[in-house]
RNA sequence: GGGCCGGUAGCUCAGUUGGUUAGAGCACACCCUUGAUAAGGGUGGGGUCGAAAGUUCGAGUCUUUCUCGGCCCA
């Protein structure tokens, strides 16, 4: 017999993927026929999802953790889709801020040119073209992944409804009154008379003048205290006339020191952090004293002192305070505290409510704030504050530090934080961190641990600074009255403003005549034009407002907001305040999080290090359709490891996948036919196809609860264990013999075939949002229309009929003698005795129950053997034993099974 | 330095309210097959559950400390 008289397996779809050079054509062909478009007129009318996308910076080639997050909503999205709803996916960009500042300020310096000569106007519209220009690189990316979202129609910070709706959104909280004007320290410097960001500070050596200061305890809980002095620390004296408060750590012990050495301290009382006394008494110089109490640093709470300049008019209190940035490192263990000159002394005195005002002005010189000291450059002041506080009796010592300082990068200079003119949304002024708070319960997180996280950032954060001093963002709309130095708040102004940027964008704030903006209610020469920036975080914060209020495919709020875990500190967080000041609510009604993506070994990458892999890298090697499997088998609730070791794992479950569908299309000749589930008579199939629709209703059961809990990974390893364990090693295996060697008219070949086209248009649909391309390739072999996509599918139901308890607590026990009847061949095949399975025959001796249930079976046919024999022996010590035999007889040309008589099926 | 999260076979992951000898798939080894063939099948080895201490009759699971890693903040 020739093999022509067989049914072999015959497919159009190859064993070898080549998913590099074939997934872009697909990413063609959907947009040939505009699938976007095609999802939403098929999802017309139904419930929306919205996964509103949080914009990626329009800046630089996109990295593993983009296309993770890109990935993965896409997912989502496709999941959603296919599971009914409208699923609705608009990507976006972030483009304002400093990043793309600095990127065209080194053109500049490349190109010899002078950004301060520039009009402004023409460095923002260069700003905008390099922003534009990544969009385009960015997008192709994305859709290179296998992304499907309104490419087309995206959104950006940048557009002029998006500046125009950002002044609107200000307005709000200007209107309210939560935003106002106040003080932050940043780091300044004198010479060039700007801020620095972090990015233009270089850390060099520096001699500073360091000094030990007494600050006399005037109030406090401990008796013995009173008239004690509290020592302090610094490089740099000339904060000390700005001090307002002084900070201990409450886990610290501290002492009570006399001192009686001869000199103006002789008989004084110190207090300082007790690991510390050996330093101080080294540096200050200290040759008797006794030790006269120990102090637990929780009991300074209330404890208020006078400013050592007490005695020259700074009579106001300088309480201390709870700070676990203070640390027995260096110093005292009190640290003095300068609102308008440190970042630490700005929060601590900000959350205890005091305010840091201008102490220094542009050029480096003391305001008026700053009694005595007015006018005096304080690069010029510490000999003086020195001098002064001698006078006082209050320095226990002084000296020099070489230490690591900041410095400009550009003019080398010293830098200091001085506090500058900056405006902020209040947290408290009209209950938005109440707000925020109440929203975060209202909210679903995934993974759950989310929740806390942003609590407990909600629950500490100090106002919400909104402004920057920069070029390339949305302008504050504010005007200041000359007369009343107060703000002007009309909303009919900032409406206008509004709708000149709606048409025109916001470049001409910087060079039209304030007038324009101004109408015809106001003179704007009373007025002071701001210069000032929004920070783009409230950009982002409003897309909300931009793109989910404002686009009829869209609702408000979105259904989720899906970002990497540090977005709790970022976008998710400013979405939530900007939301929750303006409407009351957040803006998403679920938030999803990833972690990071790592090493093979967890550690993050790096160039330093240079483990680093880049999506490019691997599309190019083993193809999307690999990225997004590793993206649905990692847990994304921790780290996501990869490296090529972890892809060529998934690479080969890819195969294993693969070929489950190629031979599923093989013995199907690639002629799918698609099945009305409800409409299949169980009762008629052999029990072994019944079995595997019971197999099929239970995966089915699997893949609805991880995808409502978004538990991808689990989902993923359920298909793959189907395909594996259930499929190949089982079912494929068995009915290999019934597809290839009966008749094509049999009743059982037609059985099967039936349930391999369930099984195909099952598989197809469920991994299509993950194989999103392989899906689709093997959905144009078996679909004649031209214009069609398994993305239009919707997912299978699996009747609840086909779940069959009964049957499969009987089928456990069959593959348990499946199992044993393995072992016991392979025994044979280990004394080569037998080589194939179909050389063997088997007889499995079984007790009463196991006989009774298994002996209407074929268990040549289940173990592939080419005979069984079922005995009954309640003797045997064993529940099962399994003995084989070679097979003896003839070979039938056909099965291959070796059989005494002829074959009675093939009987030629 | 602080806050939060995490560490289970080589890899990706399960592991219920503490309860038999800690599971799955992949990878690996050996064997079979050559009618899913750059495929398929079988059998098998492999883990001090990051470390230590504690609570308990009993700990991967609870507590503490340490360690390594990640994110955020300083």
């Amino acid at each position: 017999m020739s093999k022509e008289n067989i049914n072999l397996p015959k497919t159009l779809f190859s064993m070898k993927a080549n998913l590099p050079s074939k997934e872009p054509g697909f990413v063609e062909y959907w947009d040939k026929i505009k699938l976007y478009e095609k999802l939403r007129k098929s999802a017309k009318g139904k419930e929306k999802f919205v996964l509103h996308d949080g914009p990626p910076y329009a800046n630089g080639n996109i990295h593993m953790g983009t296309a993770l997050n890109k990935i993965l909503k896409d997912i989502i999205t496709k999941f959603h889709q296919m599971n009914g709803k409208d699923s609705v996916y608009v990507p976006g960009w972030d483009c304002h801020g400093l990043p793309i500042e600095w990127k065209i300020e080194e053109q500049y310096k490349k190109n010899k040119k002078n950004k301060n000569e520039v009009p402004i106007t023409e460095f923002r519209k260069e700003c905008r073209d390099f922003a534009d220009k990544w969009i385009k690189i960015h997008k192709e990316q994305f859709k290179r992944l296998g992304v499907i979202g309104d490419w087309e129609n995206y959104y950006s910070t940048m557009s002029f409804d998006a500046e125009g709706q950002i002044v609107r959104e200000l307005g709000k909280f200007l209107k309210e009154g939560s935003l106002y004007k106040g003080y932050k320290p940043v780091l300044w410097s004198t010479v060039e008379k700007t801020a620095l960001s972090d990015a233009e500070v270089e850390y060099m050596d520096h001699i500073s003048d360091t000094i030990y200061a007494s600050f006399v305890i005037k109030k406090s809980k401990i008796k013995e205290l009173i008239e004690s002095e509290i020592i302090i620390w610094t490089t740099t004296p000339w904060t000390i006339p700005a001090n307002k408060a002084l900070a201990y750590n409450s886990k610290l012990k501290y002492v009570q020191v006399l001192i009686q050495d001869e000199n103006e301290f002789k008989n004084r009382k110190i207090v300082i952090a007790k690991d510390l006394l050996d330093s101080v008494i080294k540096d200050c110089k200290i040759e008797k004293f006794k030790i006269l109490n120990e102090i637990e640093g929780k009991n300074f709470s209330g404890t208020i002192c006078h400013h050592p300049f007490y005695k020259m008019g700074y009579k106001y209190d300088v309480p201390l305070l709870e700070a676990k940035f203070v640390t027995i490192e260096q110093g005292t263990g009190f640290v003095h505290c300068a609102p308008s000159h440190g970042p630490d002394d700005f929060n601590l005195c900000l959350n205890n409510g005091i305010k840091a005002l201008e102490t220094v002005d542009d050029d480096g010189k003391y305001t008026k704030h700053i009694p005595i000291f007015e006018g005096t450059h304080i690069f010029k002041a510490n000999p003086i504050v020195i001098e002064k506080l001698k006078d006082q009796k209050k320095l226990l010592a002084n000296g020099k530090l070489n230490h690591s300082y900041p410095h400009s990068w550009r003019s080398k200079a010293p830098l200091v934080h001085r506090a500058t003119q900056q405006w902020f949304i209040s947290m408290e002024s009209h209950g938005l961190r109440k707000k925020a708070l109440k929203a975060i319960d209202e909210t679903s997180f995934f993974p759950n641990k989310g929740k806390e996280r942003i609590k407990s950032m909600i629950e500490t954060r100090p106002d919400w600074c909104v402004s920057r001093q920069r070029v390339w963002g949305v302008p504050l709309p504010i005007f200041v009255s000359k007369q009343t130095n107060k703000v002007l708040i009309d909303e009919e102004v900032f409406e206008n403003i509004a709708k000149i940027y709606e048409k025109e964008g916001s470049d001409c704030w910087f060079s039209d005549d304030p007038q324009r903006f101004l109408g015809k209610k106001y003179n704007a020469k009373d007025f002071i034009k701001l210069k000032d920036i929004v920070e783009v975080w409230f950009d982002s914060g409003s897309t909300h407002s931009f793109v989910l209020e404002k686009r009829k495919d869209l609702k408000w709020p979105a259904s989720m907001y899906l970002e990497g875990s540090d977005q709790h500190r970022g976008w998710f967080h400013s979405s939530l305040l900007e939301s929750c000041g303006t409407r009351g609510r957040a803006p998403f009604e679920s938030i999803l999080s990833h972690g990071f993506v790592v090493d093979g070994k967890g550690h993050k990458m790096s160039k330093s290090l240079g483990n680093a892999i880049f999506p490019e890298d691997i599309l190019k090697k083993y193809g999307a359709d690999i990225l997004r499997i590793w993206v649905t088998a990692s847990n994304y609730a921790e780290d996501l490891r990869i490296d090529y070791s972890i892809l060529e794992q998934h690479a080969e479950s890819y195969r294993k996948i693969r070929n489950t569908f190629r031979y599923l299309l093989g013995n199907l000749n690639d002629n799918f036919s698609e099945t009305d589930f409800k409409k299949v008579e169980l009762n008629k199939l052999p029990e072994l196809e019944q079995y595997m629709l019971h197999k099929v209703y239970l995966l089915s059961l699997a893949f609805q609860k991880n995808f409502k809990s978004y538990t991808f990974h689990n989902l993923y390893k359920e298909l793959l264990n189907f395909c594996t364990v259930d499929l190949s090693a089982f079912y494929f295996d068995i009915r290999k013999d019934t597809l290839y060697c009966d008749p094509i008219e049999s009743q059982k070949r037609k059985d099967c075939i039936k349930v391999l086209n369930i099984i195909l248009e099952c598989l197809l649909s469920w991994f299509a949002p993950i194989l999103s391309f392989t899906t689709e390739e093997i959905f144009k072999l078996i679909n004649k229309d031209e214009e069609s996509s398994i993305h239009l599918k919707k997912f299978v139901n699996i009747p609840k009929n086909w779940s069959n308890e009964n049957l499969n607590q009987k089928w456990l026990n069959l593959i348990m003698i499946r199992d044993h009847s393995n072992i016991s061949i392979e025994n044979k095949r280990a004394e080569k005795i037998i080589g194939s399975s179909l050389e063997a025959t088997i007889k499995i001796k079984l007790k009463k129950d196991l006989y009774k249930l298994a002996k209407e079976f074929d268990f040549a046919e289940l173990c592939i053997t080419s005979g069984a024999e079922l005995i009954n022996d309640d003797s045997i010590s064993n529940e099962i034993i399994v003995e084989t035999f070679k097979a003896e007889g003839e070979k039938c040309n056909v099965c291959w099974k070796i059989k005494k008589e002829k074959c009675d099926r093939h009987n030629i």
